[in-house]
DNA sequence: AGGAGGATGTGCT
DNA sequence: GCACATCCTCCTA
């Protein structure tokens, strides 16, 4: 359902300029529309996991596309902050990332999980699959809860739409992405590991991973390569 | 040139 | 809970 979401504002570069994990926290909450020839679909983001190109610091991000330098795959999130990096993942998904960061450090930020708060009838249109009897559409909570479902929601496609700039707008193949920030800072959030991504041998996992505390939207856990579980109370920075 | 593995989703057991 | 779909990217030989 659609609910009276705080007051919201076409996002800038300067708003996606620091370091993935401090920018992600800021996005959520917020909503990324996007337009087609079929109509538009918008969703409020309710998970997400931050990714550098260079860590944080001294400190490598093993689980980042990025982590190997620039190629022409993750070229993207190397560039300005605000376009989109659609990716495929496991041959079948197109996973969605806002670029952060300034030019050349390669961070951004996966959109984990959102509800479509826009296009309802074209998100559960495009998310249906032929069953035994008709089409089986999902419920409505799991229209964009997970990264593929949500580029699937969305309408967007690795090949066609990876580069795709939601500050200016302009279209690509036929659509066009605009993102939109809370005007308010921010509500309650969690932090965790993020999923399938393990640490690696003598660093620990970090939590990069961030959803709205309390939200039904949120992407299954999958423990990857040993990462682990949210602790019970470990980080909710916004919540007390 | 070849191959392993992947920031996943779905359906079946 | 587990297997499998499906194909692209990057590493290695």
């Amino acid at each position: 359902m659609v609910l009276a979401q705080s007051a919201m504002r076409p996002a800038t570069r300067a708003d996606l300029l620091g370091y993935a994990v401090d920018v992600a926290p800021t996005l959520l909450g917020g909503v990324l529309r996007v337009s087609t020839d079929d109509g538009v679909v918008a969703v409020r983001i309710t998970e997400i996991e931050a990714y550098h190109g260079q860590g944080t610091g001294d400190v490598p991000d093993p689980g980042s596309h990025a982590r190997m330098g620039r190629t022409d795959r993750n070229a993207t999130m190397w560039g300005e902050p605000g376009h989109l990096y659609v990716y495929l993942s496991h041959g079948i998904h197109s996973c969605v990332n806002v670029a952060a960061g300034p030019e050349g450090r390669g961070d951004g930020i996966l959109l984990r999980a959102g509800e479509v708060v826009e296009g309802l009838e074209l998100a559960r249109e495009r998310r249906s699959l032929p069953g035994p009897d008709g089409l089986r559409v999902p419920r409505d909570r799991d229209l964009a809860r997970g990264p593929g479902r949500l580029g699937q929601a969305i309408g967007l496609q690795h090949a066609l739409h990876d580069g795709m700039d939601a500050i200016t707008r302009t279209p690509r193949a036929g659509a066009s992405a605009e993102l939109f920030l809370r005007a308010e800072p921010l509500i309650a959030f969690s932090t965790g590991p993020r999923v399938g991504v393990a640490g690696i041998a003598g660093t620990s996992v970090f939590p990069w991973r961030f959803w709205i505390t309390g939200d039904s939207i949120v992407s299954p856990f999958r423990p990857g390569r040993g990462a682990t579980e949210p602790l019970a109370g470990s980080a909710t920075p916004g919540s007390t």
